[in-house]
DNA sequence: CACTGTCACTTGACACTGTCACCTGACAGC
DNA sequence: GCTGTCAGGTGACAGTGTCAAGTGACAGTG
């Protein structure tokens, strides 16, 4: 039910691997499928036995992403801690730090004009999966108390929106600058974001 | 000492927001140098006398949306408010509003790939500038009580998360879906989270 | 006046891209 | 032996960003 085929074929899962390689090295940019086939030795129409246009094959990365990041955030559900504000903490932390692991992934999975997730279904059902993980993390949150007077829906936009804030700054905003990619600071940024979020949090439930 | 000339040659100028128009309706991916000199009315080859290449153009675009972001952020802290707390509030909101309003600049303003900031000093400079705005803000806040133990780098790093979360949520990401262009919903939930946000603050202050 | 730069812009070419239509060869079923 | 299917290859097409060279208007200077 994850779309792709038993056994799918080699080319198919070495064309993903070049396109990925060559996302993370070159950028968006650089990123041109016959580059793709070159890495990976076949002509430059090969991949369209695979995937129907360029589209698709970006489509295939980010329901990939989608799929790494909502095991990301089962892995901060059933992680044991002190309370649902913990868990959501670490699942803040996760979420930045898969896209810092997964630069190429992630950007893929949110740029509408590469991925139109209408188009590519089985990208919008991963990142749905991926989302209904982050509400239950949140309604484990209400559950213990948590009352800012808003829906869950609006507390959960408002979790996800910081982690994703925080990710995109640091990988294309003006965090990069500030947080170079093998530095200390970078880690300890984002886990003191994280502890800014999870105190507020706390602040405002009835405990 | 805004980078550009007194009187800035009409064909610049009409080459700028012939970019922008067709960016608003193409997207990144239907942004080519030749439509938009084709849109202008004038050869191919064109507007390379006022621009570079083509990361020049779009390093303009960036430089007038950070302007403009930092104009809002400026209003922001001028307008009156009950709080700091509330100015912050205030400036969140202006923040997706820009985002919202002016989807080409704001794309532009955070793609790496498009506006290599390094090397277009002036769409840094902007973008320094705009974040020292939002840096005023969170000051002022701390200077009324805010207090969570953390740098006041980090919280002004949570803070802006935030609104640029939401707004590439809301305009690349998962929750377009759900909150379409023209429905009051958007207003509503960007006005939520941002109020979720403003009372967390509040919740951790000494005042 | 003629001469010489300079400036805004055009023309033409180049390599590269994604995609289309068609070809090749291996293999399975009958 | 024949046919259909399918992975993969070849060649062509229009579109792209950019380089190099050309054109014409205009200002300055002799």
């Amino acid at each position: 039910m994850t779309s792709a085929p038993a056994l799918p074929t080699d080319l198919r899962e070495r064309i993903l691997r070049a396109s990925v390689e060559l996302l993370e090295q070159e950028g968006v940019a650089g990123l041109s499928l016959r580059e793709v086939a070159r890495r990976a030795g076949v002509s430059h129409q090969a991949p369209y036995h695979h995937f129907a246009d360029r589209a698709a094959i970006l489509g295939a990365i980010a329901e990939e992403g989608f799929r790494l990041l909502r095991e990301r955030f089962v892995a901060a559900r059933e992680r044991p801690a002190k309370s649902a504000f913990a868990r959501l903490e670490h699942a803040g932390v996760a979420y930045v730090e898969f896209a810092l692991e997964h630069p190429a992934h992630f950007r893929v999975m949110f740029r509408p004009e590469l991925v139109d997730p209408a188009a590519v279904p089985a990208a919008k059902q991963a990142g749905d999966d991926a989302f209904g993980e982050l509400k239950k993390l949140v309604a484990m949150c209400v559950d213990e108390g948590l009352d800012v007077g808003e829906s869950r829906e609006a507390i959960a936009a408002t979790a996800w929106s910081v982690a994703h804030g925080l990710s995109c700054l640091i990988l294309d905003g003006p965090l990069a600058h500030v947080l170079p990619e093998e530095s200390k600071a970078r880690g300890q940024t984002v886990r003191a974001v994280m502890r800014v979020f999870r105190r507020q949090f706390e602040a405002t439930s009835k405990r």
